[in-house]
DNA sequence: CACAAAAATGCAAACGTTTGCAAAAACAAC
DNA sequence: GTTGTTTTTGCAAACGTTTGCATTTTTGTG
């Protein structure tokens, strides 16, 4: 290690011959220092690659300035953690809290397995949490919301909760991949995801909306429950035309990566895609369009997400109480199903 | 805020009755302390919610026990963010990370646009830092080589470094995949990748070796300068076709998702895989199975490299020097290419 | 029981910033 | 040149830990 004696705040001011107040607030862009000192005294510490202990001013102020983002994964399988949309959404919040100052320290539900408000706030290691998905249980939420520290959740908004839910209109998502199906002429649709996971219910609720507003009965035997890989999709698709045959036309899936792995299981049965079964997916990951046949899909607003829930995270810094979002979602028509 | 009072080492010492270098020596488990007195402190600790202010030790035995992992994309695509295997390898170096006691700063080269070993290391954000991706400029990483500051990159260990690369051994992995297509009957075989790119371009001599040693012709028109992103090989392939008609019929790709676009491109030409062409991928994301037809591919060990990463590493912070390592790569035979 | 050695605890000084308040310097008005 | 005001700087006390050293308590031995 090089740093024997590193340069510090005293140091610098020492070199500048003025007190470390004055460094300091320089430093800062303080306006109550002249403007030509402040210049200067910028100038000085980039020439001698000066940067501020973090440490040290995060202990005075008590701010650390960094946000704990806790992927909230439901299995901890290698499939669930590479889902190309966790990433996208890392990717773009990690973006929108640079552009407000703060610093994105990254964790999941498997290493930060305790006291999440106490691990990462009491210890001041991050001043706020933002947990991507609420997976089938929300106990450890809960824990942080009652707890009172800075909390904004990805996940399904319409979850009365009590912590501010930023998400896609799930309801209405799986309410328009059903009735995008029914118009290019599907007559038995299937539900392919859990039902008992927080933002794939209300997905499945639209499903069920759609249904019967189009007048098409519902049946038991069309909704496939299965978690958010497409590994198992593939198995549970492949599983169900074992037994049954052939008994859908139409599959509503919970997320693209299982959209993939239903389209896996019927191509490998020559079932055409998509004339005899219409397959529309959730998210619209950038992989969607490259499907072979493109994916028809709900796409979801990664970017303005990743906005609003830095700033409803911002509000809370500031006192403010925050609010649930609900985020417009959109059908992609592509070619996983027929045209209208 | 519930924080009014939050509670400290010294309250809870005065709580105890005993000092607050005490109970800071029980609470790190420092058997200076009795192990009774260890225990009570403990669980004195956790029944009040306490946890250390991170800031203050931080500041104190300088040390930050964070690592800072820089994604080095070389474009800002949406596409190129969401490559399933960058999350791959974040998330196992979060896991091995954890395991040593580390948390995970997360960064990329977009926002962290400065002097990294500065804004990093002396800024005390981080003890280290692990920088993903070499791409294809290095003077970035070079400048924190330079520093002396604790660094290892994930990228071509050949390529020879001032600083630890960990990466896979591209070259023969190059080597194998251009083998297998001339094992399956390729006669005429496409490179698909960047090869300015340090990582590609092994893989590219690789393949330059393995043409050579089969005694197959070298054609420069069979090199295909490509982003890694899925959009650019489809756009590429596609091009090429229009131009040339279908003068190959195998496929180097640079990664799975590079060999997805091509997939696609080819599909839409109903162009058979792996009959009228053969495909092989790099990297071996857990899609790659799930591709229709599945994907042949070199398989990278993401999980033990990451655990090799963190080792040399920490190698560092005890002054050691840290040597680059290669990591052994495996031949995936699916089926987009013929059976030998 | 005395004494030395070992084990357990406490004292107090850092670590490098920020910031309320006081002081000094610069300026303005007479 | 004095006074009052405004602008600019400095002093010194925190922030909450850790840790070398000193001190106290316990244990062991003759």
């Amino acid at each position: 290690m090089a740093n024997e004696n590193k340069l510090t705040l005293a140091g610098l001011a020492k070199l500048a011959g003025v007190s470390t107040s004055t460094v300091s607030r320089a430093l800062n862009d303080n306006p109550l220092i002249k403007k030509e000192t402040r210049e200067k005294l910028q100038a000085l510490a980039s020439e001698n690659n000066f940067s501020l202990n973090r440490a040290a001013s995060r202990l005075r102020t008590q701010k650390t300035n960094v946000v704990a983002v806790i992927l909230n994964l439901t299995d901890n399988t290698d499939q669930s953690i590479s889902d190309p949309f966790l990433l996208k959404v890392v990717g773009d919040l990690n973006q929108a809290l640079n552009q407000s100052g703060y610093e994105l320290l990254l964790s999941n539900s498997f290493m930060a397995t305790q006291d999440w408000a106490n691990y990462f706030i009491s210890s001041s290691r991050a001043d706020g949490i933002i947990v991507i998905g609420q997976g089938k249980s929300t106990e450890k939420i809960e824990k942080v919301a009652e707890s009172n520290a800075p909390l904004v959740v990805w996940g399904d908004p319409k979850a009365h909760a009590n912590y501010a839910v930023v998400g896609s209109n799930n309801e209405l998502g799986g309410y328009l991949a059903t009735e995008h199906l029914i118009n290019t002429g599907c007559k038995r649709i299937l539900f392919l995801g859990d039902p008992e996971h927080a933002e794939m219910s209300e997905r499945y609720k639209g499903y069920g909306r759609a249904l019967k507003e189009y007048e098409i009965n519902f049946s038991d035997e069309l909704t496939l429950a299965c978690d958010i890989t497409s590994k198992v999709a593939y198995e549970r698709i492949g599983d169900l035309i074992l037994e049954k045959g052939l008994n859908f036309d139409g599959i509503v899936a919970s997320s693209d990566m299982v959209a993939l792995g239903a389209l896996k299981a019927l191509k490998e049965r020559y079932i055409s895609i998509p004339n005899d079964v219409g397959i529309v997916g959730f998210d619209d990951i950038a992989m969607a369009e490259l499907f072979h046949p493109s994916l028809t899909t709900i796409k979801q607003n990664t970017k303005s997400a990743a906005k609003i829930m830095v700033e409803q995270l911002l509000a809370q810094f500031n006192g403010e109480k925050a609010k649930s979002v609900v985020m417009d979602i959109e059908l992609i028509a592509r070619n996983s199903t027929r045209s209208i």
